[in-house]
DNA sequence: CTTGACCTTCCCATTATGGGAAGGAGCATA
DNA sequence: TATGCTCCTTCCCATAATGGGAAGGTCAAG
């Protein structure tokens, strides 16, 4: 099978298929006496794997760790967990990140005309987080819960 | 102010300084006769501005226009929302898809042991996701809702 | 033998940020 | 004044994962 079919059959790239070759995450072919790259069923397979737990989220170093795993047929399931485990957590955190950038801009937005006046909460937000701090003056209790959900006057993400 | 107290004062490094500038994102500011960059208390609060839109995860392209329109005392509010409210969709379908990979991973790790035995339903799925369809033979109509709720034969995500 | 589809390698671009080298400038202290 | 420390300058490189495209070789069909 020449790259371009092992392509098709495991939906990703010929582009791709080197590029993984080259930086030793599945392992090179052999070769025609043309020099044309030669797949069987099992690189598929592999390419399959590589597909499948990148659409998944996980790192190219993390998809290697669990490329191992798979080829070690004496590995421990907790081992393979513990790698699935954090990737979890990696994404339930970059979800809250990206979730109090959310609620942050929704809040703003919502509190903007929209309309032909320059007048704009989210610029004066951008410009001075701590000025827009207490837009309606009085009766802070009851908006306390509000202002809690929303996270408007934090930096919404502490980036690593 | 040297670049070094403006990074201070505005929480950019100034190698990102330096690097917005040559970009074209903030204005060259003027320098000394031994080539400092200085820069006066506006150049600070514009920095301040890109840093806190960055937080929001702006990409420099957008904080380019939110800054443009910034400084446009005549914009329009309708344009700063219409540029937030795109991000906002943006972020919610990244979250979605961040959301339905977490859904997946936490499902497959939930059935996996996680114990000394090489057995591993996540290395399973990531092998053949069509395979791990029906682990369990039988009564498919009760397992429907969970099914649907976890997304787990699906692809998580459909890249763009 | 030509044509078109495929393969090869190699280089460049992307996004936003950091690291670090080499050399000049400014300031304080011995 | 000379030494030294901290800051500044520019320039190059690296990251992560992917795509684009050029230049040139190969294969199969007509």
């Amino acid at each position: 099978m020449n790259i371009g079919q092992a392509a098709k059959a495991s939906n990703v790239t010929a582009k791709m298929i080197r590029y993984y070759e080259s930086i030793g995450l599945i392992t090179a072919p052999i070769r025609t006496q043309a020099n044309y790259r030669v797949y069987a069923n099992e690189d598929v397979h592999a390419l399959r794997f590589v597909k499948r737990a990148r659409n998944l989220g996980f790192s190219i170093e993390e998809v290697r760790e669990l490329l191992a795993l798979w080829r070690d047929k004496s590995r421990a399931s907790a081992d393979v967990k513990s790698v699935a485990m954090k990737h979890v957590q990696d994404l339930e955190t970059k979800i809250a990140e990206l979730q109090a950038m959310a609620r942050t801009l929704s809040h703003l937005a919502r509190t903007c005309h929209g309309d032909g006046r320059p007048d704009c909460p989210i610029l004066a937000d951008l410009a001075d987080p701590a000025a827009s701090l207490a837009p309606v003056p009085g009766k802070p209790k009851r908006k306390a819960r509000q202002e809690a959900d929303c996270a408007c006057h934090e930096d919404a993400t502490l980036p690593a």
